[in-house]
DNA sequence: CCCGATTTTAAGGTTGGTTTCAGCTGGTGG
DNA sequence: CCACCAGCTGAAACCAACCTTAAAATCGGG
């Protein structure tokens, strides 16, 4: 699967370009609109990732364009605003799905998929994978290398995936419950700790580190 | 893989052509019925999607035709129009597959592996199985291995067909909505639940697990 | 227009993942 | 060496997701 990421802001890209790439794309990144327009024209994209506010050109222009040369490449755009006005104008232009920034990273894997999936038609192969660990989306699963596939509740996946999707990082409590809660505001709990021993227990003693005062670390599995 | 498309409406034209090459197939694009025909006599083409409606001649009666000719050539229909009837007639005609618009293109392109599948002999013919399932699409019908067949309402089958086409995958709620109700927003309603209830009934209780929080799985028939 | 079939809504019961809680462990700094 | 505190863990309590049934709305054929 080929994406072409079309984002100004280098420090932004770089992120976005290391999540997608570990998520299995081939990602090609523009940070000038002409370029772009030009290079979503003459490639073979699978999906482009349009930022509104580029220099040279504006992401809305070069959907336009695309469009009236009737390309039917799916469009996810990415903006800092969220107005509804802004919403439709994207979409009306031809836009396939709309992001407001800031955004999870996993959210953005997720709508990047699904517009593969709606728009392409198969199934791309989902296999997320890190730490000697294989995450597998269309199952709901993990597999350890050489071992049993182990299958996994619903936030125990989505807490698991957010640690694969950022492998060696240390993640703080807080912000994998703002990641598994989505913002709402933190609890006195020790819900993260439950969770991070299912886990363990699932995976393996060493497959998480705890660093005392700051996080947890997923770590690579001995290889 | 070549395939003959025949279809009138060119914006729809267009945008199937380019889902189709996407999912890497060779195409061909005929508007006139009577083109087509010839078309489909003389190149060897491994499937042919056909519009009913179109100028020049019948959708209907390019198949007849075909057939009359002594062609195997895998068909699907393409229509408007929904109705039982209608669907009977296609397939008296000697089509293989038929799908009512509007549709996903998801569902287009997961037919077409189909169809190309069945014809190359590596599926039992005519059927599709899957998890000791055989569907059978001229009747709406489901027969379990070496058991009565079952009769499926139109939903029902509906979504018997997509879990088939995705046989161990976790479909979600959402996704199932999605894929029947094409494209609408999402009611508040249990409806997904209450026919996987009334299919959990016809197949037997065991052939589709619930994972909570995630969906549903179509799983083998134990073998 | 009427009738049967199908689809949708609604309500109450069930269940298993999630969250809480309480006691424990072990690292850390004084 | 001790006290403290972050993190660990098993089990109980809770609640949203799910199931089931039935009645209401809608559709399709005659």
């Amino acid at each position: 699967m080929r994406l072409l990421l079309v984002e100004d802001n280098v420090a932004l890209a770089d992120s976005l370009l290391a999540v997608l790439k570990r998520a299995g794309y081939a990602v090609d990144w523009r940070a000038d609109g002409r370029d772009a327009l030009l290079l979503g024209e003459q490639e073979p994209y699978d999906l482009a990732i349009l930022d509104l506010g580029l220099p040279g050109m504006d992401g809305l222009e070069i959907l336009r364009s695309w469009r009236a040369g009737g390309s039917s490449l799916p469009v996810l755009i990415l903006t800092a605003r969220s107005r509804w006005t802004e919403r439709v104008e994207g979409l009306q232009a031809g836009a396939d799905d709309y992001l407001t920034k800031p955004f999870h990273n996993e959210e953005l894997v997720l709508r990047v998929q699904a517009l593969l999936r709606r728009a392409h038609g198969r199934e791309p192969q989902t296999l997320l994978s890190a730490a000697g660990l294989q995450l597998d989306e269309a199952h709901q699963q993990v597999v350890r290398a050489g071992q049993e596939p182990v299958s996994l509740s619903a936030s125990e996946f989505k807490l698991l995936r957010y640690f694969m999707l950022n492998p060696g990082k240390v993640l703080s409590k807080t912000r994998l419950a703002e990641h598994l809660y989505d913002y709402e505001d933190e609890r006195d709990s020790n819900v993260i700790e439950v969770l991070i021993n299912h886990l363990r227990r699932k995976l393996g003693r060493e497959a998480i580190e705890t660093r005392r005062g700051q996080g947890y670390v997923l770590v690579g599995a001995g290889a």
